[in-house]
RNA sequence: GCACUCGUAGCUCAGUGGAUUAGAGCAUCUGUCUUCGGAACAGAGGGUCGUAGGUUCGAAUCCUACCGAGUGUACCA
């Protein structure tokens, strides 16, 4: 497609002296395969009919080589056909064009707390980020930041201390399946206990406090069991969502100082003093005016970010750092990017916030256990009851499809509206459907005992030109979607490849058919194509379903 | 109150300046079919693109107002 359009713009300077760059489109196929509105960008600075252009560059264009048809349609839109054998060289993997170094956070659940369906929609979404900037040739550090310290960890420690009651050993007796109910519980309590119980509030606010020295043996015990049992149930989920893993670990323990330390420092010229605070002006820069340094002289979540991103800038010197949250904090962060960007002049931009909606169930059924929140455990659950009540083989990594799938099939941004039954469902724009069509072809494949081979006379059949015209578009798609970092672009297309195939497949025999080779070949090209988009999805891609 | 995001078919969503029927999936209805994995294919019904103006040769897409939903709005993250 880059090569027409290079093609036009040569001629428009040729022909008409005007340097522009020409917009072209993929038509439905019966209009061809590429079409522009090139000459309704010429009419107005040409001062000349749209109509009249079309149809002197449709005259020229049919003089190149590539070009095997032109016709001018409507107001003075270009259809254009190209050879079978230019189709076949734009089959080429798109070029890795960029060399930057880059941070991304690809998960951020924070330990003495259960995963839930919002931390899980986060580090998919996170992660695909990931794949697509890695493609494009980038170094992609992926990390992920914790919260260690601070009131949450106040809250569960009050309830575990009183758990255990001066007997650590209690610990021991709690199984590893139990763990992460037995967190959340207490995470529950604890909470529950601040809210509800005056005497407890200065108890939690203290033990809190403790968290960022962990003095007294018993809690530092506690305190390191459950932290210890929470990272280990982190990665057993990531894994579990199909994440890859992460390169550093960031706490905000090792934020904190570093980040008191550092907006101090650039009081008054970035911070200012109000009411015994150090706060930020963000309201001037579209965010909010909000405190970094609270009156009592530790550090809030405005103050370990800078720490954060000091911690970041010195490990990595990144080209570009982005920060994956949900859209409760975009407004947040302008403030924090715009702090940051005073503290490092000439670094603006560098730190990015991609924001995302929130996760919801289509059902409204919620998670009994815990009350409010839908912990991941929970929703694999379903997955598995949903994929046993159609009587299919449960998978973990069709599971893994179906969720991934069902996230970042919509675009981010906008809020995520979770079906359980359509995200297994085999039929349809689901996961599995596409592991299916994979599995498919991969058994097409299988079964032949003819060489492959990429035909040379390049003339292929309209039902072979159409699958082959639709595999073309790949490298465009991927392009798109890493430009805009939107997985989701990725999503619609392999699903409209699968269709295509599926089409081609109904009418068509492949297996002892006198074109067995040249459509095994396009099978093939079709089967890695799936692959490598699944790959970017971090869906796994099965042969056998 | 102010700021940001969103409003497209019964439901869930693509499409965000370009046309020749505004597209998919689910759901509903109808066909094809002893298939190379039918977990498929073909087709039908279903839309004043929140409302009203405006800009443009051209608007679901840009601008303004209004209506409706969500989020944020300093010592939680």
């Amino acid at each position: 497609m880059q090569n027409i359009q290079q093609s036009i713009r040569e001629l428009v300077s040729q022909h008409y002296g005007q340097e522009i760059e020409p917009i072209v489109s993929r038509p439905e196929p019966q209009f061809g395969d590429v079409s522009s509105n090139v000459a309704m960008q010429l009419a107005k600075p040409l001062q000349k009919n749209p109509r009249e252009i079309a149809e002197e560059l449709a005259e020229m264009l049919t003089e190149l080589d590539e070009v095997k048809d032109v016709s001018v349609a409507g107001p003075g839109f270009l259809n254009i056909t190209l050879t079978d054998s230019v189709l076949v060289s734009m089959l080429d993997t798109h070029p890795m064009n960029s060399d930057k170094t880059v941070v991304i956070e690809t998960n951020n659940p924070n330990p003495f707390k259960a995963m839930h369906i919002g931390h899980a929609y986060n580090a998919i979404i996170a992660d695909t980020i990931a794949n697509l900037i890695e493609r494009e040739g980038n170094h992609v550090y992926r990390v992920s930041y914790h919260g260690d310290i601070g009131a949450h960890v106040g809250r569960s420690m009050y309830a575990l201390l009183r758990y255990i009651d001066g007997d650590v050993k209690k610990l021991e007796e709690v199984s590893t399946d139990e763990r992460n109910s037995f967190m959340s519980r207490m995470y529950a309590e604890g909470s529950r206990a601040y809210k509800e119980d005056e005497a407890a509030k200065p108890v939690i606010d203290e033990l809190a406090k403790q968290s960022f020295t962990r003095q007294d043996p018993t809690y530092a015990h506690v305190y390191d069991t459950i932290f210890d049992w929470s990272f280990e149930e982190i990665a057993l989920n990531m894994a579990r969502l199909g994440n890859k893993p992460v390169e550093k670990k960031f706490l905000e323990s090792d934020a904190d100082a570093r980040g008191v330390q550092i907006v101090r420092d650039h009081t008054p010229e970035v911070f200012e003093e109000s009411d015994g605070a150090l706060i930020f002006r963000g309201s001037d820069y579209g965010g909010f005016d909000n405190v970094f340094v609270a009156s009592n002289g530790l550090g809030l979540y405005g103050a370990r970010d800078v720490g954060l991103i000091a911690l970041k800038r010195e490990q990595y010197h990144p080209d570009i750092s982005y920060i994956v949250t949900a859209e409760e904090q975009k407004a947040y962060f302008k403030g924090l990017l715009a702090a940051a960007a005073q503290i490092y002049p000439g670094e603006d931009g560098v730190t990015v916030n991609i924001s995302h909606g929130t996760v919801k169930l289509s059902t409204g059924k919620m998670s009994s256990r815990t009350g409010d929140v839908i912990e991941i455990s929970w929703l694999f659950d379903q997955i598995v009851d949903a994929m046993n009540d159609r009587g299919g083989t449960v998978r973990d990594d069709v599971a893994m499809g179906a969720l991934r799938y069902a996230f970042l099939k919509v675009r981010v941004g906008g809020d995520v509206i979770f079906d359980v039954n359509e995200s297994v469902s085999i039929q349809g724009n689901s996961g599995p459907y596409l592991q299916y069509a994979h599995a498919r072809a991969c058994s097409i494949l299988a079964k032949s005992t003819v060489t492959i081979e990429q035909p040379t006379d390049c003339s292929f059949q309209p039902d072979e030109r159409l699958l082959l015209r639709k595999v073309t578009e790949y490298s465009d798609v991927v392009e798109r979607a890493t430009q805009e970092l939107m997985p989701h672009h990725i999503c619609n297309y392999l699903y409209e490849l699968s269709q295509e195939f599926n089409r081609f497949y109904e009418k068509n025999r492949v297996i002892s058919d006198d074109r067995e080779s040249v459509r095994l070949w396009l099978v093939e090209t079709y089967r890695d194509t799936l692959a490598d988009g699944l790959g970017l999805l971090g869906i796994p891609a099965p042969k056998t379903l």
